[in-house]
DNA sequence: GCGGACTGCTTACCT
DNA sequence: ACAGGTAAGCAGTCCGCG
């Protein structure tokens, strides 16, 4: 083995590829195989996936493009860029020039690694350099060695990989890719041009108005003005229409409710369309024996192509040609299942592998010569449900999607897919492409925008930003912002060694720290209610404390005094943590700057669409900023971190209550960042925010004013009417998705007749109407004059029906009478099921009868969701529905 | 063997 | 694979009573 030790001398490559490529290898990757089982640190399960000698366009020199993504080319040993040229619609493709190389670091010098036989003589090793980082956790410059490597699997992901080599690694558990991004500061998302061979970002043109008017807004704090120049051309560069295609398959099942078997692929696509934004529509159908091709189905546009062929196997070929003209793919659900599927047919119908452009990894699906973007995954991301789309949707099928967001739904289907006629099939599949395709359209494209937004903040690949969550988002934006410090990423270990547990007890058990407080409603109706709220209270709490994994629990003795409240731990004095002046910067701007401008009529409709999108991007990293700190796989864990935010919390809700009540106002609720308050004067109120700002240093704002709020005794539970008449119902049952109809049509009747109550003298007349709403559908229920439908529980099953072994909820009874009859469920799937007189007490929908319906448990059911209100009236629900003592419930 | 008190499991919600 | 706090209904267990 030749010594390469010393002074560095990296390997000469192979020059990369030019021109147009078409002899590309593809080949399905086994991922970390070997260490799938003990992963004992966090981070980087995932070995990068080795894209060979693909098909691309690799020019010298080249208009900017737009970074969609950064991968590692294994064949060729090199880290690419792929990007899209807005003019030509096409994706062109840059090869590292820079002979940058793999490497982690290590705190053991060169002279003692020289005789470490295993890492000198690894067979990836190239070199050491000496290098000095600032190690945030001892707040001291540290020496450390660069270890070089020859490719990303040398420094980790085998088990004989340098990082096992090493008592302990630094940085070695980065992909490749990534670290590849942040070493040559490449933001994906942004343009960059080919000059010679170099790639070189395109400066932004950004307004100086706007510049100069957010340096004099959010550069008040000194240690912004960096960061702010960091970000203006992310949050400022336009994003362009990018051209991309959805595709659907179908696959002939002989049985219905039947999923085909993506890995095996048994049964032939006879269907598969291709839906661009450029109104190129194709559907490609299989001709089958005695399948007709029938009439034009109504609503089916007529420029839609459809392309027939008798050979699946050419069908296929034709597929991943015309795939291949667009830079994105769009799936719903195609990591899965419609690209494993074609793929694993194709190799079934031997089709070659250098044809399907394809490549497959235990989880994703990835296009040799196109991003794939699975919407199915963007989707699912809780944070995108919840903080950019506000809950608007609540079970992740396309059409429950599409049907919340584009208010479209989808024609149910009165035949099995192998019993359609070939254009009627052409019709189904067109659908569902044209659905996917329209989820990145609506709002003037406003998906599309949101992720290469998100993108840009997170440093991440478009494949990597849509499949990945928000923690994944905020360590690598960490990341990069330590590295462009030139800090040291820590190691997670050292992070829980040196910052410990923490010390407060949760109130729910198994928690690891205390949350926040909800106050004790009092139950009542409470007239002319102001409730006020801490604006963005925990990253408020996060940039005004300073908090950090490095700045808690500091190294100085003198900061020891500054202690959180109803802990031990203390808080940085000398410096400004690095977590504290990001999350600090990402508030700021989107409080001070792109939530007002999101809103600010003065603006064009452009503009202002564009800040509400950057505003809702910046709103995910932010609601999740406390969060990851307590969770344990983020690689920058740190518990005292979590509970001191949720302390400081406590204590700033705890003494605006304190200081309301000395003000002479009334609380009446409150819960984690809110107070309401009853009868508030103003002069009180806008005492309070002053005091606020002055004492705690968060903002205090009017988030709204009710006429009136119905508090039960239960905490979370409330209804309020705005002044204009407009309701606001938290945390009712008859609000609830799994509430069967018949209860939540009542609930809303009663509802609406407390809208239009404007008085406490206009109660009597509401509890009449309530009453007459309350009897009536009593009485339905006992007549059982309701449907099977209405009268339905909806329950969703969170694990595979087999992993309830504790114990058996109702809805999982009914899933497992169902399943006698061969229906198969997967997590994530809805039940819909009755309860009834004997045996197991429930029934699936689908196998019930009226007459088993268990009256009295909806009787009783209908009691509960309209109580939770009456109470707050102060009746009865047994008394307004007029049954006496005797003629009890059960 | 039965019923009530209790705990734990599960889902859906709130901030 | 962001956190903890709350409500509700049911499943399952324990214990005392007869």
């Amino acid at each position: 083995m030749k010594e390469r030790v010393g002074l560095l001398k990296y390997m000469q490559h192979e020059p990369a590829p030019k021109g147009e490529m078409t002899s590309g290898k593809t080949e399905e990757i086994e991922e970390g195989s070997e260490e799938d089982d003990e992963e004992e640190e966090n981070g980087e399960e995932e070995i990068e996936i080795e894209f060979e000698g693909l098909p691309y366009f690799c020019p010298e020199n080249y208009d900017p493009g737009l970074v969609l993504s950064v991968e590692y080319d294994g064949k060729n040993n090199l880290a690419f860029a792929r990007l899209y040229d807005p003019k030509n619609k096409r994706i062109f493709c840059w090869y590292d020039n820079t002979n940058h190389h793999p490497y982690c670091y290590t705190d053991i010098d060169e002279e003692k690694l020289k005789s470490n036989k295993k890492l000198v003589t690894h067979e990836g090793f190239l070199g050491f350099e000496k290098i000095e980082k600032y190690d945030l956790l001892s707040d001291k410059p540290v020496k450390m060695t660069k270890i070089v490597a020859n490719d990303p699997l040398s420094v980790g992901g085998k088990s004989n990989s340098i990082r096992e080599i090493l008592p302990k690694a630094w940085e070695a558990r980065i992909r490749y890719h990534n670290n590849f991004i942040f070493d040559k500061d490449l933001i994906p998302g942004l343009f960059y041009r080919i000059e010679k061979g170099n790639l070189i970002q395109t400066p932004s043109q950004i307004p100086s108005l706007i510049k100069k008017e957010m340096e004099t807004i959010l550069g008040k704090e000194p240690e912004f003005k960096d960061v702010l120049n960091e970000f203006l051309p992310l949050f400022l560069t336009p994003v362009p229409d990018i051209k991309r295609a959805a595709v659907d398959i179908e696959v002939y099942s002989p049985i219905r409710d039947r999923i085909p078997d993506s890995t095996t692929a048994e049964n032939q696509v006879i269907a598969v369309s291709l839906i661009s934004n450029e109104n190129e529509s194709t559907v490609f159908v299989l001709r089958r024996q005695d399948v007709e091709a029938g009439d034009w189905p109504k609503g089916f546009p007529e420029d839609v192509r459809i392309e027939y062929f008798d050979n699946e196997a050419q069908m296929l070929t034709k597929v991943f040609k015309a795939m291949s003209n667009y830079p994105i793919i769009l799936t719903f659900n195609g990591d899965n299942f419609d690209l494993r599927y074609l793929y694993n047919r194709a190799i079934r119908l031997a089709i070659k592998k250098e044809e399907i452009p394809i490549i497959l990894t235990n989880e994703f699906a990835y296009m040799t010569t196109s991003i794939h973007i699975d919407l199915y995954r963007f989707f699912h991301n809780r944070s995108i449900q919840v903080y950019a789309f506000s809950d608007r949707y609540k079970e992740e099928t396309l059409d429950a999607i599409s049907k919340a967001i584009l208010n479209v739904g989808k024609a149910k289907l009165d035949k099995s897919i192998h019993e359609l006629s070939l254009l009627n099939l052409s019709y189904y599949c067109w659908w569902d492409s044209y659905v996917t395709l329209n989820l990145t359209q609506f709002d003037d494209n406003l998906v599309m925008k949101l992720i290469i937004l998100l993108m840009r903040v997170s440093r991440l690949s478009m494949e990597d930003l849509t499949r990945q969550g928000v923690s994944s988002w905020i360590k690598n934006l960490f990341y990069y912002e330590h590295r462009r410090r030139n800090y040291l990423i820590p190691i997670p270990a050292d992070i829980n060694q040196i910052k410990g547990m923490s010390e407060t007890k949760a109130i729910i058990k198994d928690k690891k720290f205390r949350g926040a407080i909800v106050v004790e409603p009092e139950a009542g109706v409470h007239f002319n209610v102001a409730v006020l709220d801490f604006a963005s209270l925990y990253p408020s709490i996060i940039k005004e404390y300073n908090l950090s994994y490095e700045t808690v629990r500091c190294p100085h003795p003198e900061c020891r005094t500054n202690i959180v409240p109803e802990t031990k731990h203390w808080v940085c004095k000398k410096r400004k943590g690095i977590t504290s002046l990001i999350i600090g910067f990402l508030r700021d701007t989107r409080v001070k700057w792109f939530k007002p401008k999101s809103k600010d009529h003065s603006l064009k409709v452009e503009e202002r669409t564009w800040n509400s999108i950057v505003e809702r991007a910046l709103k995910v990293y932010l609601n999740a900023s406390y969060g990851v700190f307590g969770n344990e796989p983020f690689p920058f864990y740190c518990l005292p971190v979590a509970e001191s935010t949720a302390a400081i919390g406590r204590y700033a809700i705890q003494r605006v209550i304190t200081k309301a009540k000395s003000l002479g106002m009334n609380v009446i609720y409150g819960d984690t960042d809110s107070v309401f308050i009853k009868n508030p004067p103003e002069k009180a109120i806008n005492e309070l925010i002053n005091w606020s700002k002055q004492e705690i240093r968060i903002d205090l704002e009017i988030d709204s004013r009710y006429r009136y709020v119905c508090l039960s005794e239960r905490k979370k539970n409330y209804l309020g009417v705005f002044k204009d008449g407009s309701v606001n119902i938290k945390g009712l049952t008859g609000k609830k998705r799994n509430t069967p109809q018949f209860a939540q049509k009542a609930f809303l009747q009663m509802v609406e007749t407390l809208s239009r109550v404007e008085s406490m003298e206009d109660f009597d007349k509401a509890k009449k109407e309530i009453q007459e709403v309350a009897k009536s559908c009593y009485n339905k229920i006992k007549n059982k004059e309701f449907s099977l439908e209405e009268f339905a529980f909806h329950v969703q099953i969170s694990k595979p029906l087999n992993s309830y072994v504790k114990t058996t909820p109702q809805h999982v009874k009914a899933a497992r009478q169902l399943s006698k009859n061969g229906k198969a469920f997967k997590p994530g799937d809805k039940i819909s099921f009755v309860k009834v007189r004997g045996k197991d007490g429930v029934r699936p929908i689908e196998l019930a009868n009226k007459e088993d319906i268990d009256t009295d448990k909806y009787k009783e059911y209908l009691k509960t969701t309209f109580e939770q209100v009456l109470d707050a009236l102060g009746v009865s629900f047994d008394s307004i529905v007029g049954i006496t003592k005797l003629e009890t419930w059960i």
